[in-house]
DNA sequence: CCGATCTCTTTCACACCCAAATGAATCGCG
DNA sequence: CGCGATTCATTTGGGTGTGAAAGAGATCGG
């Protein structure tokens, strides 16, 4: 039903491929389920095991440029999620915190995540699932070439 | 300089970070040495090897969805990389095909690209990536659970 | 032959991402 | 102390994706 022979050999573009599909299936349980989006549910995830973050920081774990961090934080509190307060000891950073309903949207998005990494793992099988998720760590932590 | 710890174990937030990371670095690449974006370097390469193609055909190749090939496919019509006419044999559909410069482009994509996929593979070492290839193929073409 | 239905593309409203420029606050060093 | 460099966040402008619904053309059954 899906072809993607046509990217042989081109890793770069099969990953692309590959987190489209999982990304668009992912966010459809998680709105389903959690009523929160992918990208919203890994920030979720970050303060709810870290705490209180700032904005920088939340996009260095994430991977995500300053703007991107800005934008998704602002809709999350829009939806309630979060709350964002400035920081007393440094005013130009905000610090980023969970509401009650951002916790519990958090623990509902867990288990929606938990089950669909669950369904993943399985259909690579342990070994291959633990080589994927080294190799992915490896090719994100240092993708920079001089940087 | 990069943390990916806080994501442990959740496959699917690690594919999303190391597709945004290596996107990034891949788009910069490309904008600089070919003067096309990562998603339209998808289409020209598809072009270039199959051919000129409907834009369903694009999306089902690329795993993207209508609204997104239409954008993307105009946008390129405008670089006047691509050209679009009328399918005549059935006149709802659009056929896509290279200009001469799109063909240049997708030739100066090519290099940097095969590049780019070489020092991912070296990265990785050639055991990995074959796995790693043939892992996220897995996933990418039945991600879905009934369709 | 013609209306119900299907298929292909587009439009719409929105979420999400980036680079570059800007604003605001802190830091550091003379 | 004071001012330039740095750092954190936001704004701006544009490319990229989505689902839902609309429009246009093909198709099939009666």
């Amino acid at each position: 039903m899906a072809r993607v022979r046509a990217v042989d050999r081109r890793l770069f573009l099969l990953i692309e491929i590959a987190a489209r599909r999982l990304s668009r299936e992912a966010d459809a349980r998680l709105r389903a389920e959690a009523n929160v989006t992918a990208s919203q549910s890994a920030v979720l995830f970050l303060l709810l095991r870290r705490g209180e973050r700032r904005l920088g920081s939340i996009g260095e774990v994430l991977a995500l440029g300053a703007p991107a961090v800005t934008g998704l934080v602002n809709r999350m509190e829009t939806a309630g999620l979060v709350i964002k307060r400035k920081d007393s000891s440094d005013k130009r950073g905000a610090l980023v915190d969970l509401t009650e309903a951002g916790r519990r949207a958090a623990e509902r998005a867990d288990q929606v995540l938990r089950g669909f990494n669950a369904e993943l793992d399985d259909k690579l099988g342990e070994t291959d699932a633990a080589i994927v998720y080294e190799a992915l760590t490896r090719l994100a932590t240092d993708a920079d070439p001089v940087t």
